[in-house]
DNA sequence: ACATTTCAGATACTAACGGTATCTGAGTAT
DNA sequence: ATACTCAGATACCGTTAGTATCTGAAATGT
């Protein structure tokens, strides 16, 4: 706004410990999410409140009110942040070994971390749930779970082939029966710590290789 | 209700628009329940405010806490009145035919109808992210869904016995897969309404018969 | 160099919520 | 008839997300 004159000029080449304005924000802004990780996590995304979590951050309300739109966008960033984390964490289980019997132990392993301690899924549901309420949410989150799916979709694809199963199952049908297995696996194990895990490897098992056990 | 002498009697013969206090407030108490199932499955347990239920209901707040000890005991109350229709329609989906896969064909439909309209699945998970903060709702809701996952796998031995297929799959593991694919699935859905929830049926179908498709 | 503008973050406030304390009056028992 | 009980109403409290306003240091113009 108001770029009137010709002012791009140079003058801004002091590139030492004063950092600039956006550097700063941008710092405040990752503290934030930081904090808002942990605390959404913890504690879930209601029982959270923002006000503590610019506190406990070193700020006030007001720091977060100036770099998100509210505590849904807050949310929005911080499961940005998870998801960035959870994709890496699955590419690298199937990328990690070439043989088939590998890559799904490698993705078990994973899948038993990551399930095992669900706090993820139950933030991720809860907060899912606010989308009947809101239309920025509602789309985000619809945005971002076909991505997901996608992903997996592809990940089946490509290791069906490698593995020469080509008719094994339509990739598309097993992208959605493992994300909802997931879901449904984290939610429930949130709740009940006695939930076997083991299924949600078995049940990829199944799909890529055509029988349950 | 305080039956301390012996007033058995008669006396209370007269069944007319009289009703007793204990009629009064059992008819209060579904009232409420019933309203708050509407209002819960509209908006989520977070949006729905306790008042409004009660007002809509024709009462005020304090109606609501003198028949549930807080907002939490409402929502397990109509969770339960949900379940009790959910497992009806399970077992006389199963119970309606004697065939396989007529059996699988009519819990398909169940499904289609029940994960189609999934905001209960939203209400469930949502509600279920309280068990965080309330061990109340964390061992409640924790019976609950042993109850449950106990008789999935009792149906699931039940059928597989009578088809004749002894080996299947450990009935016990089958149950949490389906009921973990029923609440993935329908949190999935209750976002994006493209999901397909024939993936459901078609796992039951592999995990029942061995192979899927 | 100094004056002016900008804006990240602090502060002060509001409305709505769940929950508690207290009150009231019709129903019950004596 | 009188006293008691208790379902439900009313009034209040603490906390929350969100809004409006303010402030002071960094950025900019001359």
């Amino acid at each position: 706004m108001t770029t009137g004159s010709a002012d791009e000029g140079d003058s801004v080449a002091t590139d030492n410990v004063r950092v600039t304005r956006a550097e700063r924000q941008a710092q405040t802004r990752e503290s934030l999410i930081e904090v808002a990780r942990e605390m959404f996590l913890a504690d879930g995304y209601a029982a959270t409140s923002l006000d503590k979590v610019a506190v406990r951050a070193g700020f006030s309300k007001g720091a977060v009110y100036s770099n998100f739109a509210g505590k849904e966008q807050l949310c929005m960033a911080v499961l940005d942040s998870i998801h960035e984390e959870q994709i890496h964490g699955v590419v690298t289980a199937f990328t990690q070994d070439t043989d088939l019997d590998g890559r799904i132990e490698a993705f078990a392993a994973w899948a038993r971390e990551g399930l095992g301690q669900p706090r993820w899924t139950s933030l991720e549901v809860e907060f899912g749930a606010i989308a009947r309420q809101s239309p920025y949410v509602a789309t985000e989150l619809v945005k971002r779970h076909r991505e997901i799916r996608a992903a997996i979709a592809q990940l089946v694809r490509q290791v069906t082939a490698e593995a020469g199963i080509e008719d094994a199952i339509d990739p598309d049908q097993a992208a959605t029966t493992l994300l909802s297995l997931g879901i449904g696996l984290g939610t429930l194990r949130s709740l009940d710590h006695s939930i076997d895990v083991g299924v949600f490897a078995d049940t990829m098992r199944a799909l890529l290789r055509g029988s349950p056990r």
